[in-house]
DNA sequence: TCGCCCCTTGTAATCGATTACATGTTCTCC
DNA sequence: GGAGAACATGTAATCGATTACAAGGGGCGA
């Protein structure tokens, strides 16, 4: 108490603490992680010594001695799509709050894929493994979890078929059902639909789901009015010109992202179809822009939010031990009805 | 080379690889970290003894030992921005070359902001700071690098005024001045903007831009004529209202964003106006989105990606001593010409 | 041949926290 | 009053790498 630094020259560790608390190193210790372990007045007495001098633990120190980095690794595959961030802020704002930091990376350029997670988890840099990105292939990832037994793997979002982790995700069949019967309602028979890449599951689960709910309804679709695509923009706008040159087409598309949406209606538009009188179109996710597009567009609302607070919600519940095994959580949607669908042209 | 464990019940040290190799670990970290020093021998023997084993350092006790983290973290003040995840984009792919990871928060909820730093880089988790977050205030920021002096800061896109740190930014004020050009080209003699929000330097930086070229050609703008706003797609949609109901108005807005741009347009157009026809409308960033908008948006080019790579390798610099002080990187804009702007309506 | 330097390598201290184990104190209950 | 539980605290080992310092050996000039 008497003494006084004026200058903390460097910065303060535990047993600068410990001094001026009059305690032992591990005293301070456990008052900063197991608060009940030490009697009040001892606590105290600490909590003011680290109050007075400052002090931070030093992570890589714990990390070192605990053997965890408090830190979690997010696997996108494409930052650069509102969806994502929107799923990211969800995430960061609950891990933070329980004092862990989002590592994020962008599988987007593949070439990194197995090799970064690697990188990033056999080094300890990461506890655990949040997944948004569900192109990677089994293989690839069953070699990651293998180097990693230990590490724990949420999907968010997509998802890698055959691998018992626990998965966050959207009701997408009921989605794309929602999307099917909505245009069926509206007179619509015959169904055109534009892919997300044909290695996603997200992508191929919608494909399934549009083909069986159309067949169910007794619509009409082919092979041909099944584009390939991968969630962009710019597959909106090549599915657009592929349109342009069919002799036949359906009367409605249903897009596997709201991106694509936009790109289609674009590409429409510019060789002279207006959506949605010559066709209607719909999207899936509801990015903000979904609302202020011309036209706006009809769309599947998923909630991104909830996504990342469940998803880190059952990341940390894994880390804790708390086995919540290889549950899927699937999320409600629901149809947001506006503008870029209508009944179908006479 | 004769012993062969068969089950890595634990994962591989340096003393593991050391002993298989048939030196001390001394040599194996001097292998890893500063090959040169190394006989080209030993360095081989080494090398397969990693390979054996699969070692890979364990970064706790790295940092722990050197006193870095060798990543960095970006403070981004809206990660559902597209903008700012496209230079996240950049960002990363550079810092990962070179073995740095990078972690994300999102300082949009403001609370965090000073603290989050704090925790972050005080706690040794971040070696440098890249700020993308223009809004936060000159004394929080003060603050947290007295308590850090010690930790390199970067600009990117947006920064804190009277902040000396190095700085990557695009032609703002360069860009403002094309698009009230080019409008004043097509007729326009009377102009509004819609700000982004009133803290952030960027939008001080557009606004004034904006003044003093409508000015120094000889325009008109009022002080209603310029609407607050907050870079985003609901604030566009505001300034459409507030526009509505206006006695007098301009034929041309020029918004500090192309998300603002977006709102507006929409706005405007539910209101019964035509873009461009009534009056004309530019964004500023030309995210993806402005390509395929209806219509299509007019706005002004910056290079993301250069963003991210410039900062990133400003970054790095300053880490490894180069210092690159306070220097100010302006990256050339372009103007990209579409349909959201046209003649003054006669 | 000696002495010096350079090159290569090893020994052991070190980074800063956590925690198993030991110690000491108080309290309870028979 | 004493055995033993329950609690509070301290001592010192430990996590896994890096690196200052020391030392061995070879080459070279005098």
């Amino acid at each position: 108490m008497a003494e006084k630094q004026k200058s903390p020259r460097t910065t303060p560790k535990v047993v600068d603490v410990a001094r001026i608390a009059g305690v032992s190193t591990a005293t301070v210790s456990r008052v900063l992680n197991d608060p009940e372990k030490v009697s009040q007045t001892t606590r105290d007495a600490v909590l003011a010594a680290v109050k007075e001098t400052g002090y931070r633990v030093n992570r890589a120190a714990r990390n070192l001695r605990t053997n965890s980095s408090r830190s979690i690794l997010a696997l996108v595959p494409n930052l650069s799509n509102p969806f994502f961030s929107n799923i990211l802020s969800g995430l960061e704002r609950e891990l933070n709050a329980e004092d862990y930091s989002l590592l994020v990376t962008d599988s987007g350029d593949a070439l990194l894929t197995s090799d970064q997670m690697d990188r990033l988890i056999s080094a300890g840099q990461a506890d655990g493994l949040i997944v948004l990105d569900g192109s990677i292939s089994r293989s690839d990832f069953a070699t990651v979890q293998a180097d990693n037994p230990s590490c724990p793997v949420v999907f968010a979002c997509e998802w890698v078929e055959d691998v018992k982790c626990p998965s966050v995700r959207a009701d997408n069949v009921g989605g794309v059902q929602k999307l099917v019967d909505h245009l069926w309602e509206n007179g619509h028979r015959r169904f055109g639909h534009v892919m997300g890449p044909a290695s996603n599951v997200l992508a191929q689960v919608r494909r399934d789901a549009f083909m069986s709910r159309v067949q169910e309804l007794g619509g009409e679709t082919r092979q041909n009015w099944i584009l390939a695509g991968d969630f962009s923009i710019a597959a909106g706008r090549a599915a657009a010109d592929q349109i342009g040159v069919m002799r036949d087409t359906p009367t409605a598309w249903i897009c596997a992202s709201d991106q694509i949406a936009f790109g289609l209606i674009s590409g429409l538009t510019r060789a002279g179809f207006n959506v949605p009188t010559d066709m209607s179109v719909t999207g899936f996710d509801n990015i903000e822009m979904a609302e202020v597009f011309n036209p706006p567009l009809t769309t599947i609302h998923q909630s991104r939010n909830q996504m990342g607070h469940s998803a880190a919600r059952t990341m940390l519940e894994l880390i804790r031990g708390q086995k919540s095994d290889a549950r899927v959580h699937i999320l409600p949607v629901h149809l947001v009805d506006r503008d870029s669908t209508g009944p179908v042209p006479c």
